[in-house]
DNA sequence: GTCTATAGCAGGATAGAC
DNA sequence: GTCTATCCTGCTATAGAC
């Protein structure tokens, strides 16, 4: 093996191990020197590859989470062309279905969303990479899909919190595990997480209204 | 002035300026010194007064966030006892209105979702504090309110997921401002604030299924 | 009770050997 | 490219003067 891919092999495991550490504890609670005990190289080689903690965490953006968003989008699009309408139905589905399923792995949706969470509560340089490779193209497309779909009346403006409420349900349920969990009494196995997924479609196509099948007031 | 009530206001302003910074940076990223600096005291006061920076971030919530989050709930079952009926509708009002504006100002507000999404995120003993003291008894007695008045074959957990989806996203727009900024194009004015009301509680009644349909206005 | 001074340690970053 | 050794800064916590 050349030096060169020892090289990008030692990078790549930081870059691993750093998203894991600062998804899991967030930026100021990692510290370098764990990072590279974990990764199992020198406390050097985040100076010598990264030239620092803070673009190393900038970094894990560019490397590994804005790809990882792509690959997501891509799945919904791809779900959305599959049912062949862009009907609200159709693209709540397939949002929820996206989000929540997804082409991404358990572990590696929970680091996304911990990621993601920390930068809205406190952004950072990160935050604008992220608003603007992946939120703004996505909310983008989104709006052109859903706006021909939607009543007339219906302005940008609640089109937008429309879709942010699917992401803010999203959101809360990956993040809020334990909250979640305290109060359902209900572990995040496979079939909670399915009845999770029906709940969020459910709520999101009628609200409280369509639970139990019965019309509000 | 006596001693007594002068250690007193350095204690009570310990516990504000700490909670101000905790909530902005997330405890990793405050320094007892930053605190006291802020506070305009010593910087062994934390220790004299609390014991050390863990146990002030603790007091914090017991001294602070608790009673605050007390507050709410009594304006919330306030709010549904004037409505005087129990109706999926009168709850998610009720609920809206005081997550949303009730009695706390806009800077308590934000002060005081931060605090809880960052234990969300990453669990301290302080959320044991907060899932006994206020999750478990607002969430028993809602359950019990809302049993009555939703339909028969709604299990627990459906409901659950109910109000807990009313939550995301008051949490969400209260947390994740940035986006939602950025997104929508509007600033958290309040006006804004309004129309986010208006969104939620028609959200959660109805989901996207009423949206524009039955126009108010 | 409050303050100064400092102990004692952990952090990020870097220089220089290999 | 990698590693060791080290610098310097900033942290929490505490002892002891006032």
């Amino acid at each position: 093996m050349t030096q060169k891919e020892k090289s990008e092999l030692t990078k790549e495991r930081l870059l691993n191990e750093a998203e894991a550490l600062f998804a899991q504890k967030g930026y100021d609670a990692v510290s370098v020197r764990e990072i590279t005990t974990v990764a199992r190289c020198n406390l050097a080689a985040v100076n010598y590859h990264f030239g620092g903690k803070r673009k190393l965490y900038l970094e894990v953006f560019r490397a590994r989470w804005v790809p990882r968003a792509e690959r997501v989008q891509k799945h919904f699009r791809e779900g959305l062309a599959a049912q062949g309408s862009a009907s609200p139905t159709a693209v709540t589905q397939a949002l929820a279905e996206a989000f929540l399923v997804g082409p991404l792995s358990d572990e590696e949706r929970h680091r996304h969303y911990q990621l993601m969470t920390r930068e809205l509560g406190q952004p950072t340089e990160a935050f604008e990479l992220v608003a603007e490779q992946v939120m703004r193209p996505f909310f983008k497309g989104l709006a052109k899909t859903l706006r021909t779909a939607m009543p007339e009346g219906l302005g940008k403006e609640r089109l937008m919190l429309n879709i942010l409420s699917i992401f803010a349900m999203v959101l809360y349920f990956n993040f809020a595990r334990v909250a979640v969990t305290r109060i359902t009494g209900c572990e995040y196995d496979l079939a909670f997480k399915e009845r999770l997924v029906e709940h969020i479609v459910e709520f999101s196509l009628n609200g409280l209204g369509g639970s139990g099948k019965e019309k509000p007031e």
